[in-house]
DNA sequence: CCAAAAGTGTTATCGCTACACCCATGT
DNA sequence: ACATGGGTGTAGCGATAACACTTTTGG
């Protein structure tokens, strides 16, 4: 190892983000369109250099707020997805990217960036194809958080702070793209301490019709043990 | 995002490896001692730069051959564990670093790089501590080690090609550190289409006494359903 | 009264745990 | 004979899946 710094041609190092929140009752992803070459008018996922004192998940929490135009993003999951290296993801340079996925529970409407000519929420099954390589960042920002809602409370991330079983469920149902059942659901999440917790008496109408639902919030438990496993998948061991 | 190469002062991205296997029946890590400052004198994880025309991965898969010695590294397991990027990482200069495990089976004595003093299989248990962050890039390793063997195949990555039921056992305790029910043990493993495969009328004899145990093979698959998860940590939600 | 959504109950089955027990081999 | 490790059997329990059913609201 020398550390000669200029030994070699230099690397950049970004990050890149997947914001994913639910809206319309269907899975978005936070996108900007590209106002320069290369990719010129096609959507990507936002994101920036990582700044010479900051660390990949500093930069990856300024980019957001920046994005998202929210005052307060300290709350939000934010998590480290994987790095993309290879050597002509981009082809004007080397670029390294630290990808993270964000977990954002209302959508505020975000708004153009510097050398974005547009930002939005687009539906994440009408998302490709995108700039660079971010339909595999994407994709598997999706996989990981469909996994993740397996065995981690992580679905309350998707959650405004009060929220319905009902809305709770939906988040599971749109991430996995499977129906569940709601009797069962019901159970499984009361039967975990610390996934949601009751407030008292509070009660909210959903789709304008029906009964009442009781609201709960977010508890203090993190993981989900025994998992709530996907019913898909079965069968198919390679 | 502006493109000038060199606006910033330049980011060096480096690979680093926990590279683990099981040997007298512990788990041990590949390390090596760095023959200057810092951390002159200390076991630091095998690792270096990643070139300009290579990807991560690549430099990952270069490096893992470079320090064990191993003529065909192709079929080992490696992984992208995630990267770290906090500025102070490194005092000589700024360096992200991309963290991979790797996963053997037997364990080839290593040899000393360029810059290490020696290399070697040390204890995971008695390897700390290391130079620069690398204690928490071996422990963020071997938990995820953990947590993949509760839900993929990747136990038989620590295997040779053919291998005991109590072998496979092994692995699991090892990195558990839990003892497991062996009926039970076997049973689930067997239940898993795909998981093992047998080797027709091979045994061989493993402690030196007792019964010939049958051999079995890696098979197709690569995932677990339903995972065989730890007996540990119940009632701890938070 | 009907549709829609929330919430409760019930039963069969599956998977897992915790054992007891038998088999083959070396000393 | 006995220690050691491989392998089989089984009873009980807990979680899940697949329903039927009741409750509360708006139209």
């Amino acid at each position: 190892m020398e550390y000669d710094k200029y030994a070699y041609e230099p690397f950049a190092v970004t990050v890149d983000l997947a914001v994913l929140t639910i809206r319309d009752g269907a899975l978005q992803v936070l996108l900007v369109e590209r106002g320069q070459d290369p990719y010129a008018g096609h959507w990507a996922l936002p994101g920036g250099f990582v700044e010479p004192r900051e660390s990949a998940e500093t930069a990856a929490r300024r980019e957001l707020a920046e994005e998202t135009g929210l005052a307060d993003v300290t709350g939000l999951h934010l998590e480290q997805l994987r790095t993309y290296s290879e050597p002509d993801r981009d082809p004007r340079m080397r670029v390294v990217s630290v990808a993270f996925t964000a977990l954002l529970p209302d959508a505020p409407e975000p708004r153009a960036g510097s050398d974005a000519a547009r930002a939005g929420w687009l539906p994440y099954d009408s998302a490709g194809p995108l700039a660079f390589d971010h339909d595999t960042i994407l994709a598997d920002a999706h996989e990981r958080v469909g996994a993740k809602l397996e065995y981690t409370c992580l679905a309350t991330a998707f959650c405004p702070p009060e929220f319905t079983l009902g809305e709770l469920q939906h988040v599971y149902e749109t991430v996995w793209g499977t129906a569940l059942d709601r009797p069962n659901f019901r159970r499984k999440v009361l039967a975990t301490p610390g996934f949601v917790e009751a407030v008292p008496g509070a009660a909210r109408l959903t789709g304008g019709r029906g009964k009442p639902a009781a609201l709960y919030r977010a508890g203090p438990a993190t993981a989900l043990h025994p998992p709530l496993l996907r019913p898909s998948r079965e069968g198919r061991p390679a």
